[in-house]
DNA sequence: TAGATTGTTAATCGATTAACAATC
DNA sequence: TAGATTGTTAATCGATTAACAATC
């Protein structure tokens, strides 16, 4: 069985979101050939995927459902919710904020922190957003372990240091930069520009094909969610 | 040599980026060790990835940083810039629309869309907000191929629809969803949850390395730019 | 020369795909 | 039973890693 596949891991959260979908219409089993027509991933990726978070399926009937999405959730973790500090309010920092999402993914953004004087002490996407100065108090404070990442690069290092400091073990970057950080840190980093690199390399080889050359059948192989957009660490 | 290998892909942006950091300080060639050191990849994985591109070292000496660029730039098709609207100024798109890092990917964000009257005909970073309605006849008349998609999930495949109907070839989707398309348009998914479900398994996993129980040892192995966070389609 | 590097070939590792048995 | 499905084992494919020759 394999246990900690990056690419499977990524998937997950695809079979999670639609899972939800099926529960809320009130689906009780589904099918990995179902999922598959749903999301385009090949059904037997799907259900060596689904061997790894553990889940048994009923053959002839599929995976219950509510039983696979608490499968998934308590593989990946989300299944109680994780704290986070996002640091760096500016247009990214703000859209994160806003992003409901998140709590999907079991990630709660408590604040955000800012150097802004116009943004410092305001509420941004019904979250507080406080003075940079107070970061490292703050994390020293509420124990929290996660910081969401999004300054300038020019200061990403430097600030990097202070919440590694004050007791922050894992960073999501989404700083465009290689951040230093001891062995114990995990870093997942945030890709745009290699996703980016995928889509133009692909445009690029067009194969000739305009709208009008294009034959009528059904539509597939648009997404391959085997790799994405944002990097990780190692293990 | 290796031809289109998605892994090494996502990698190339970082080459570059630090390339320019290099090519700005005047600095005439660089060895892969250096760019090992510092974007913490495998020096045989970075010549291997260069190699894909065409480009040619000089034993002992390294590669030409300005040749380089240009070689990377040319395999990606960045030398010349993309056209693109971005359809959805809300926080993501807004975010989207005010970075700049965008021109280092060759984008350019022509204009935005987005159905909120507060928006439409306004500027946001410095880009036009139109009416949504007047999408499909604008990328009629520019004949522009790309579109950036930061709708909400409950509207992205009727906007899909449209968008390809008037000319879109390709996507890059941000909305969290699966897109139904024509085999000739290319998709590319942002998949920020793949991306966080792979830090928190990391997290969980712990190994129970706190603060205090960790070695000095050099920072390393922070970044694994193999994979991301944001998934493509198939070629 | 010794040493730092590129570039090439082979080996290993890991993920996907294929084949098919098992289930009811 | 036939058929839809899961689950397992083996085969294939592709990416990384290792080893080392070539260069100056």
């Amino acid at each position: 069985m394999k246990m900690n596949k990056s690419p499977s891991i990524k998937r997950l959260p695809f079979y999670l979101h639609e899972l939800r979908v099926l529960a809320n219409d009130g689906k009780k089993s589904v099918s990995t050939t179902y999922l598959s027509n749903l999301l385009e991933i090949e059904a037997i990726v799907i259900r060596k995927d689904l061997e790894m978070t553990g889940a048994k399926g009923e053959p002839r009937v599929g995976y219950n459902v509510l039983k696979l999405i608490e499968r998934i959730q308590k593989f990946l973790g989300w299944a109680s919710s994780y704290d986070a500090y996002l640091i760096g309010a500016g247009s990214l920092g703000t859209a994160l904020l806003g992003y409901e999402g998140f709590t999907d993914y079991g990630l709660n953004i408590r604040a955000a922190f800012d150097i802004d004087p116009k943004k410092v002490d305001h509420i941004i996407h019904n979250k507080p957003v406080y003075d940079i100065q107070s970061l490292k108090e703050s994390i020293e404070e509420s124990g929290i372990k996660l910081a969401i990442l999004c300054v300038p690069t020019s200061v990403a290092q430097v600030v990097t240091d202070i919440i590694i400091s004050a007791g922050i073990t894992a960073i999501w970057n989404y700083s465009y930069c290689t951040l230093q950080v001891p062995d114990y840190v995990v870093v997942q980093r945030v890709n745009l520009a290699g996703n980016f690199a995928l889509l133009s390399m692909r445009m690029a080889e067009g194969k000739g094909a305009t709208k009008s050359s294009v034959s009528a059948r059904k539509n597939q192989n648009t997404t391959d969610p085997t790799s994405s957009d944002i990097i990780e660490s190692k293990a």
